[in-house]
DNA sequence: CATTTTTTGTTTACAAGAAAATGTTTTCCA
DNA sequence: TGGAAAACATTTTCTTGTAAACAAAAAATG
């Protein structure tokens, strides 16, 4: 009844300072905002957020090299291993080892890992709607252009 | 065989597409950029950004629970346990059982853990060169701008 | 060529963090 | 009052990702 006179929870108020501003912070809250919002709306599908983006390179770039995928996205390799090995148990995506380079895997998807991602692209694309995120259209845009340069993916105009 | 035509290491140029405007992506991307250069230039002194920003919380906000600071920076209450013990064997950290409460583990920093905090604040909270991160003074505030106003931490004007 | 070094990926051992189960203490409510 | 339910923290167990050691192939070098 008289909840208003207990604080129940989430009103807890504790002071950040100047930690409040720091982007490493900031960047990690985000990420946990954005984590949960992916598992809210997609977790149904079953994978996780960076093995529908290896899939998704693999579709837009086949035959890489497996090393390579996994440097642009920041995986370890060992990583990579068991992501890539998952995949093809999946039958999303099959290994090829070229006669001229026997140390590399090329990776490549199969036509059901082409589907699948074909089917799942404008879900995984487009969850983050804006009544979520508490940002302007403006906003959004400028915030994405800005970690791209930060990340290296644009030069500063 | 001739060098230019198969191009060595760093040259993978792997396609994003629209993955390059990921939200997700690009947070990821951008944090682990930060903790390269956390880890660069402030490894030598033995912690990791969780547990620097979890001291300057307590020495914020003294007599907090525990439980509440760890729902501030998102971390589970069952790691919390872990940092706050490593904290308390380092002696930077008290733990207070209120008798009006007994369930509730209230912390503070031990005169050691003030000094520690006090002296490397300015260090943790100023690592992030400018030099470093590719973005004008300007942009750089607009990135923390819109970064808290996605937590849900902007100053009410 | 033969052998040393580098590249590439995998395996194994481990650490960080989360989920689930547990143990207390406190609050709720008949 | 006397349980039942909730709040807190801890312990245990599991998942996820990393580091280190390893194996295989290719390139470099003398």
């Amino acid at each position: 009844m008289n909840k208003q006179i207990f604080p129940r929870d989430t009103e807890v108020d504790i002071d950040f300072g100047e930690m409040g501003h720091s982007l490493g912070l900031l960047l990690r809250l985000a990420q946990i905002r954005v984590f949960e919002i992916f598992f809210e709306k997609l977790a149904h599908h079953g994978l996780k957020p960076g093995e529908f983006t290896m899939l998704w390179l693999i579709g837009l770039n086949p035959d890489t090299r497996q090393g390579d995928i996994a440097k642009r996205i920041r995986i370890k390799p060992a990583h990579m291993t068991k992501l890539v090995s998952r995949a093809v148990d999946a039958g999303l995506v099959t290994r090829l080892i070229p006669d001229d380079d026997r140390r590399s895997v090329r990776l490549r998807l199969t036509a059901d890992g082409e589907r699948f991602v074909a089917d799942k692209k404008r879900e995984f694309t487009t969850y983050l709607a804006q009544e979520n995120i508490g940002l302007s259209d403006g906003d959004f845009a400028e915030l994405i252009r800005l970690l791209r340069v930060f990340n290296g993916m644009e030069d500063p105009k």
